[in-house]
DNA sequence: CTCGTATATTACCCATCGGTAATAAGAAGT
DNA sequence: ACTTCTTATTACCGATGGGTAATATACGAG
């Protein structure tokens, strides 16, 4: 499409890069079908012949890029697992109590689950993976919730969150998050911020120590 | 087993009767068979042979009593939506506020969920099911979430509850409940009942009108 | 004992689908 | 033009697993 021809002052090595590039783009073009697909019709139905076809090629092309179905399922979740590395990266590099983390915690969360490669975080079996990815998986969820945990850990700590069960109020939290992945539809009526900001007000008013402040007493 | 045999002032129906209620046993054993390793391994990847093997039969015996998995999956969620129905029948038929009638709702839920056939209202892919046997599906699903919504509404309308947007607030706690079908698990170190009455307090203290008062202030 | 019904087994069919081999087509480099 | 590397296609394989047909066995009834 843009891929313009090479100019006289141009690397050498730019129709390589180009070329790699195009490859990367159609990587990912394989990606976004295959996990919009996956999520349609769940990843069994799925055949990897339909994933071709809405690609408008055959199924042997698939194998240019990747190893298997089952390399695919695998990509596509840990595209969505970056976004959540990176939030949460970001949060743990700002500051604030415990209860402002958790609130950005959750309300990064629920938008990156409002999105395809985040629905596939929940919505994919790990047991669909082969073992060394369902590890990685496995392990994955863990660090999530531990840093659902933590931060609420912390908030008790800084007294902005009043005394619970750390675990069973992550639980909690994460499982209203999660949920969203199974329900949310990009045509509905309800936007994914206002999920989002929904959720981080409800879920964590019965957590915190003093009641904030009514914006509006009624 | 224990059938006995008939003694002279039985009823000649015995036999035909004794006969129907080992066939049910039988009927229910394979369910309970079916939904654990549906649980376990993920309806796709469970085979009836599988099922067959661990009942000590073999695959076509089981078209005795069903006419295929797609049957079994189903009756295996009909048992769980079952359960649900009764304790909604019954939260209805009692009376208290909207606040109450949830809490109640929340804690039947939960424990629920803990169970095999509970679970499987929430592992089972209704696109599994024939076309027929899905909507019940989604049917029975909205049933449950209108439930939800209305008892928040009921209680908006009575005062226990603070005016929130009865859908979202369905939706959080719905989804929370619903993830308990994911990690739940019996050999673990939470049980159902304190799992169901810490999620009634948490998840409803946000919505609550009036604190409750602390029962105990610490 | 014999018949009929319910229930189980063995052996088999076949549709589906992930994956592979052989090969053709297209663009960059010489 | 000729070669080479990449990318695509056609044609096929083979395992898996749901479902069926034919048949054997257990058991109550007459």
């Amino acid at each position: 499409m843009d891929a313009q021809p090479p100019s006289s002052d141009t690397s050498p090595w730019m129709p390589f890069e180009s070329r790699r590039r195009a490859r990367d783009e159609k990587r990912e073009a394989v990606l976004r079908t295959a996990v919009a697909l996956f999520l349609e019709q769940g990843y069994h139905r799925a055949t990897l012949n339909e994933v071709a076809e809405r690609l408008n090629i055959t199924k042997p092309a698939l194998y240019n890029y990747f190893r298997g179905k089952e390399e695919i399922l695998f990509e596509c979740w840990s595209l969505g697992q970056e976004q959540v590395d990176g939030f949460i990266a970001a949060i743990n590099a700002g500051g604030g109590t415990g209860l402002a983390k958790l609130r950005k915690l959750i309300r990064a969360y629920a938008e990156v689950l409002a999105t395809d490669f985040g629905a596939s975080l929940v919505r994919f079996d790990p047991r669909d993976l082969t073992e060394t990815n369902s590890r990685t998986v496995r392990a994955a969820k863990r660090s999530i919730d531990h840093t659902f945990r933590n931060y609420i850990a912390d908030g008790i700590a800084d007294g902005s969150i009043k005394p619970c069960d750390p675990k069973l109020s992550a639980f909690a939290i994460a499982g209203s998050l999660n949920w969203i992945g199974h329900w949310f539809q990009r045509d509905g009526p309800l936007s994914a911020e206002v999920i989002a900001e929904n959720f981080a007000v409800q879920l964590t008013e019965g957590l915190a120590a003093k009641r904030t402040r009514k914006k509006k007493a009624r």
